[in-house]
DNA sequence: AAGGTTGACCGCCAGG
DNA sequence: ATCCTGGCGGTCAACC
């Protein structure tokens, strides 16, 4: 297969933790584990030395002459949303946009994309910590922070840091399937499709209130007896709430509903259990709370985008024996 | 396939 | 004034 090239933009005071997730994704040799091989070229996107905000500094003979070469250009997250871009690197983006370049950005280096002129008019997200500054810059922007990515063809956004990770897991998915998402996933020991935006990461400023403190309790009990029959009113009782004032904590602590909240983690459990052991879809679908398979199937299917029975079935990849996998190295 | 039932969600308002 | 709570009821979607 014909290789990819992947920019990655390294600036100043860079993040290392940022730039390292699409060179993780991406720059990594795993044609055994059946995918292509990815040229990465991490570029500089201005002048000088690069330094990163461990201190160390990057030395890199790839610049952004070298976008021309690419078939993705990646801005890993930028160094302050307040600082604006050097307009050379935005030149240079629009110029690769204009070719046909996919476009994609981790974190806040959707306010580069932004700066560009790429977001206009269209969907992205970002760190939810800088949303509503960010809503309030690029009022154009359809910005949606409650979601981990947006790929909107050629222009792909991302929230927070690791979601990062389940941006770059995506591109993959999308072009080269699940299976090969799921090889990288295993690789970096990450779920291979996290469920339920951003919303769910973003955390009160005030998380040790007595009355959060309920809700975080509950949580956790949740997690633990996800297969029990949990409706909206035994819960409320169970913290002593009313439901309408239930619902309305629960929002704020979580920033989602129970319903979606409840469904996601029983996905995920459900996930878990067909990633390892040999139980049946219908054990399975009981073991997490479902009412049944059919119930289990099809939420499944709707979230994923795969059966149950098929996920189990990529996500091995291959048949394992005694857990050793031909696609792990 | 249409219709009924149930539960979840949330806007709204009144009261503390 | 501001915030929170409890209750009502409309809408929607899942399930039967």
């Amino acid at each position: 297969m014909q290789a990819e090239t992947i920019a990655v933009v390294a600036y100043d005071r860079i993040n290392p933790f940022n730039l390292g997730v699409p060179c993780g994704v991406f720059g990594e040799d795993r044609t055994l584990g059946g995918l292509p091989r990815f040229k990465v070229l991490v570029c500089a996107g201005e002048p000088g030395i690069l330094t990163t905000s461990a201190g160390f500094t990057i030395a890199t003979s790839c610049g952004l002459k070298d976008f021309r070469r690419a078939d993705t250009v990646i801005v890993p997250s930028w160094r302050d949303p307040e600082d604006d871009p050097p307009q050379a690197l935005l030149d240079a983006l629009c110029r690769a946009h204009e070719r046909g370049t996919r476009i994609v950005s981790l974190c806040v280096g959707s306010y580069v994309l932004a700066a560009a002129g790429l977001l206009e008019g269209r969907p992205a997200t970002t760190h939810w910590y800088w949303a509503q500054r960010f809503a309030a810059r690029y009022p154009n922007v359809r910005l949606n922070p409650q979601v981990l990515y947006v790929d909107d063809g050629d222009i792909v956004t991302s929230a927070g840091t690791a979601a990062g990770i389940d941006c770059c897991l995506h591109l993959i998915r999308s072009k080269y399937g699940v299976k090969a998402a799921n090889v990288v996933a295993r690789r970096l020991v990450v779920q291979p499709h996290r469920q339920g935006g951003q919303a769910q990461y973003i955390e009160q400023p005030v998380p040790g209130s007595a009355k959060d403190e309920r809700i975080g309790v509950l949580l956790e009990w949740l997690n633990r007896n996800l297969r029990a029959a949990h409706t909206l009113d035994s819960l409320a009782r169970r913290v002593s709430m009313t439901r309408r004032t239930f619902t309305r904590r629960f929002r704020r602590a979580t920033g989602t509903t129970l319903g979606k909240w409840l469904l996601a983690q029983q996905l995920a459990l459900a996930q878990r259990l067909l990633e390892s052991g040999d139980r049946s879809i219908d054990t399975i679908a009981y073991a997490a709370g479902f009412g049944s398979a059919t119930s289990l199937r099809q939420h499944f299917t709707r979230a994923l985008q795969v059966s149950p029975s098929n996920y189990r079935k990529a996500f091995r990849g291959r048949p394992t024996r005694g857990g050793r996998d031909g696609e792990i190295r």
